[in-house]
DNA sequence: GTGAAAGCGCTAACAG
DNA sequence: CTGTTAGCGCTTTCAC
């Protein structure tokens, strides 16, 4: 018969040593003498042992892992940050639980469902990436006494941490670098209606152009996805030449691609000689060749640093804990869709 | 003071049943009667009971998570395959725990120390994603017996599962459409060099070009990177017009638009006319209007649906599984990057 | 520095 | 159908 995978006490056995000998020589911060250290490592190395993370967590009540929810994949801004997210959380030996929730097909009820399927797991903290909010996700968390950080995005929930980058901002860079490149009639295509983000680019927009004396032309959304984006461009630009816009800020980079492919391909109209683009993101398409897109960059080096940083010291330090609300800073970025 | 997450024999006692009562009302197949299931149900919505999965699968060795271990989400065709590999597996009531190994910058060492650290977590399978594999990786999955499947690439131990798509099938496919197309001086930018992947789409296109009485100009890696990729491209088209390359199998997407964007941009070729490019994966960008990339698509739903329902029956079923090798069926796409 | 023993929260025989 | 009783594998007082 084959033995199934060893366990602590099997190696207490082989170095005949108790299982808190062999326990404590597997702790870092753990009182043992150097010979039982060796002998039970010598074990553990005969039989190959690996300690079980389950039980350990169970009796530690730390799990060392971090769920990440985040509703869609297509926009690369966010395998950009899953991608660091994840190395730098494995770093500190952590890994991470992912979960998507898709905005667009599921209820409320769905993504607190989730949530609830999340907590089950005992995970250590929670990165929220997802544009829409369970509205009784906070208090949920904050009973449960988990950590969580929103990630690019904002709640009016007051204590829960949050890591954005200067959206607003971001908002008024965009509108001041169409405005110098003498735009007169500028739109905005929103990502999400209820997407603070979005909100916030478009309220930073807005107060630049009053700033400079003049409005927002119109405005429509494409609501993060590419089709909507593209009706969005379709509807806008669906007049004379002379009423339409000859500039457009876009909710985000992913939305902007669409965006540029039905004004050059579908209306015949150049960037940025008939009407200028500037996205959002800095996505890493951005600056292909094909799009070449004047966008306003987020430091998501900074932010995904901020949120491991302040979801770990959340986790370490002992409750309660004040939450941390980190905005980053912006870049313009000037490309070939601008003048 | 505050009392702790309530506990199965919190729900027990305010029910007035037993621990197991509890525990089967909440099993899906279980026998308890309706009045029991009702006190309980009461109790447990009461307290705003949530079972602790961590106990769960300390009891019956079921985590209920899959493993999944990808190299890089740069490459669009990953972050798709994440996606919905997440959505299927929640489906399922499966949660997907992510793994990040960089293959260009981490040694076979690392991957393996990876590998241990997902075995600690008691995960219920593993699909690896990532190129390169780890040489003991098969033998130690197996010993701890638990499943896995190669995703998007083989290997050369027979007892694990693989999901590909026809990539033999596929290189012969992009040979031909190049061929059609009118090239007379066909290059190949491959992938890394010890890919599977890369190998047989290669295989099959050198196949192809000696059935039809040609053989292949040159070759060079891009490793499927942008910059390498682009690198070699600059080295293949380094000469005289009359002596390059005519057309260009690119690996994949990924790499195909890096090298668009230095024919088109930095040696002021055109595509298709002074030079055909045909890519694999067929990514959601490919159909963009900035590139508009021929390509041959790999079936992402099929494999992905292989892959969960491989997983899910070695799970199901009891030991000894065989493996199972789906390879699905690749189609051309033609854009406009081929006559 | 070390071992004994009592859990962590849940499931799974096994009797009844 | 239900309760009792052992564990699952590891950590952690608490004496020694």
């Amino acid at each position: 018969m084959s033995k199934s995978t060893p366990t602590l006490s099997d190696v207490a056995a082989l170095a005949g040593v108790s299982t808190s000998a062999v326990s404590r020589t597997f702790t870092p911060g753990a009182s043992a003498s150097q010979e039982t250290r060796r002998r039970v490592l010598a074990a553990a190395e005969q039989l190959s042992y690996r300690p079980n993370a389950v039980a350990r967590t169970l009796s530690t009540r730390k799990s060392r892992m971090i769920a990440v929810v985040v509703s869609y994949l297509e926009n690369q801004f966010y395998p950009s940050v899953i991608q660091a997210l994840a190395q730098q959380l494995q770093a500190h030996g952590y890994h991470l639980l992912l979960f998507i929730s898709d905005d667009h097909t599921s209820k409320d009820n769905d993504t607190d469902a989730l949530l609830l399927d999340i907590l089950q797991y005992q995970v250590d903290g929670i990165v929220l990436a997802s544009t829409t909010l369970s509205s009784g996700l906070a208090a949920r968390c904050h009973a449960a006494g988990i950590p969580v950080v929103l990630f690019n995005r904002t709640a009016n929930v007051a204590d829960v941490s949050t890591v954005t980058s200067d959206n607003y901002q971001g908002g008024k860079q965009a509108a001041r670098l169409l405005l110098e490149g003498g735009a007169r009639r500028i739109s905005y295509i929103a990502g999400l209606e209820d997407s603070s983000t979005s909100q916030q680019r478009e309220a930073g927009m807005l107060a630049e152009l009053e700033a400079q004396g003049t409005i927002l032309y119109q405005r429509a959304s494409g609501e993060y996805q590419l089709e909507s984006a593209a009706q969005a461009t379709r509807k806008l630009f669906d007049t004379s030449s002379n009423d339409r816009p000859d500039a457009v800020f876009v909710g985000n980079d992913h939305m902007a691609f669409a965006v540029m492919d039905v004004l050059r391909n579908e209306l015949g109209l150049r960037i940025p000689q008939d009407v200028q683009v500037v996205g959002f993101d800095d996505v890493p398409q951005a600056s292909w060749g094909g799009y070449q897109l004047s966008t306003i960059a987020q430091d998501a080096t900074a932010m995904i640093l901020a949120t491991v940083t302040t979801l770990l010291d959340q986790i370490t330090s002992p409750p309660p804990t004040s939450p941390r609300h980190v905005v980053t800073p912006i870049t313009v970025i000037k490309r070939a869709t601008t003048h």
